[in-house]
DNA sequence: TAGCAAACTGACCGTACGGTTAGTAAACCG
DNA sequence: CGGTTTACTAACCGTACGGTCAGTTTGCTA
């Protein structure tokens, strides 16, 4: 059989995540409440509960996947680029384009604040690492001369600057599609460290080749009422107040 | 008489807009308390109300005090800038130093969702101007040459987001003088866009000249016991939680 | 020195939100 | 079929935080 019960959970808590991680990028994870993540599913705060032990796990899950992806684009861009420049370019290219489209446009990283220690803690060593990883890269890349001498700690800090910023302004509603956009990145990040510019960048990004065809693409399983579906959007319940007011 | 009443009071309320700026750049809005932030002022929360009427003005006089410096800085550098690509650049290291001196390492920029409808309107309105000027000045810059040709929504969006991202990173109190990092990070951009890039960049930030002398340079009005003072740390009275409990 | 306003405190209120729990309804299993 | 598990809801709790207010301290003015 297709959908066995521990891969339709599987399914849904992804949702969740996706949600809510849509939601921490664009409002914050404070201003962002559980009974609006619920809501925006279809179901009421309480059924979260059964794919997350609380708020806070939502958020460290993000991070989790986040640096997931970072690791595993790191390696690939390792493996692929021939040189410095390559391998950054490659590597940040990957860990954009996946972010976005796993998390409705995720690069997280802001709210790190709002994890518990521990998790903080951990998520840093790994931040950590990985942005030393991506300041090697320049090293490398200036050591090869395919990227341009300068301060590695700054030019890091201003690409995971310009990435970070995606989630506030990119909807995947919008003109521009995601591998539209992590072409153009890659060009002007490729730009600004290399050693040789090229002459030109894209005039509009919307010009940029696609490789999928427009529109949303997933679509599966739709649920029952009051169920956590796939197809976003539903009625939703309403989620009342308690009754009985104060006086 | 120097310090006369008015004239204390404005200090004061600069100081807690300071204070206030620095939480909500490095840890958000929704994340900040109003106890925090009087905390660390040296009083309660309640004397906050004297200076604000509320945590939501507060945010908006960050923003009000961002935009004010961002068209100064426009103004500035369409005046001495000789052709886009300098106007540009000066645009933005204007906006840049200033925040980063006036407001204690300050870009906001995030966190708008946070304000009241009527602030927020105000505030899109008057950022979407401010990002269509910088836009415009691109424009110029490809047309008169100074600039690469390239998409100017993107461009601007990733020098916003290098830009925007500071807060979260830079601290005055760390290796790296302000005036050095608005250089280091000027110097990246106009590269990122210039026709004709220079061929290198500072290998470290923290060799780039420097205007001032390290160590602070603020001192001012030694206020009496639990009052808001300027120099800014010291024991700060407890603030107790309601007597009894709930039992 | 009295009088007064401004600055601040400390105790308090209302409420939104994270989290819990008892109960229901559908789905699954023998 | 009956029994059990899973998914979910409605109603509720505790509390942290924004905001208020009566009262005290400080310092200016006359």
């Amino acid at each position: 059989m297709f959908p066995t019960k521990e891969h339709v959970h599987g399914i849904k808590r992804q949702e969740v995540l996706r949600e809510a991680a849509a939601s921490f990028n664009f409002k914050g994870y404070h201003a962002t409440s559980l009974t609006e993540i619920a809501t925006s599913l279809g179901v009421t705060k309480a059924a979260l509960y059964h794919y997350f032990p609380n708020k806070n796990s939502l958020l460290a899950a993000c991070f989790e996947h986040a640096m997931e992806v970072a690791f595993a684009s790191l390696e690939r861009g390792r493996k692929q680029g021939k040189d410095g420049r390559e391998r950054l370019v490659l590597t940040l290219a990957g860990y954009l384009s996946q972010l976005i489209d796993e998390l409705n446009c995720c690069v997280v990283l802001m709210e790190e604040h709002a994890l518990e220690p521990g998790d903080r803690a951990k998520l840093v060593r790994q931040r950590d690492r990985f942005e030393r990883a991506l300041r090697a890269l320049v090293k490398e890349g200036i050591e090869d001369g395919s990227v341009v001498p300068c301060d590695p700690k700054l030019a890091i800090f201003v690409i995971l600057g310009a990435l970070n910023w995606v989630p506030k302004w990119f909807k995947p509603s919008g003109p521009w599609r995601p591998e539209q956009l992590t072409l153009a990145l890659s060009q002007i990040f490729e730009r600004a460290v290399s050693s040789a510019p090229a002459a030109a960048l894209p005039r509009d990004v919307g010009d940029l080749p696609t490789h999928r065809p427009q529109g949303p693409a997933r679509q599966l399983l739709p649920a029952r009422r009051g169920a956590i579906s796939v197809a976003s959007s539903r009625p939703a319940p309403k989620q009342k107040r308690r009754a009985g007011g104060k006086s």
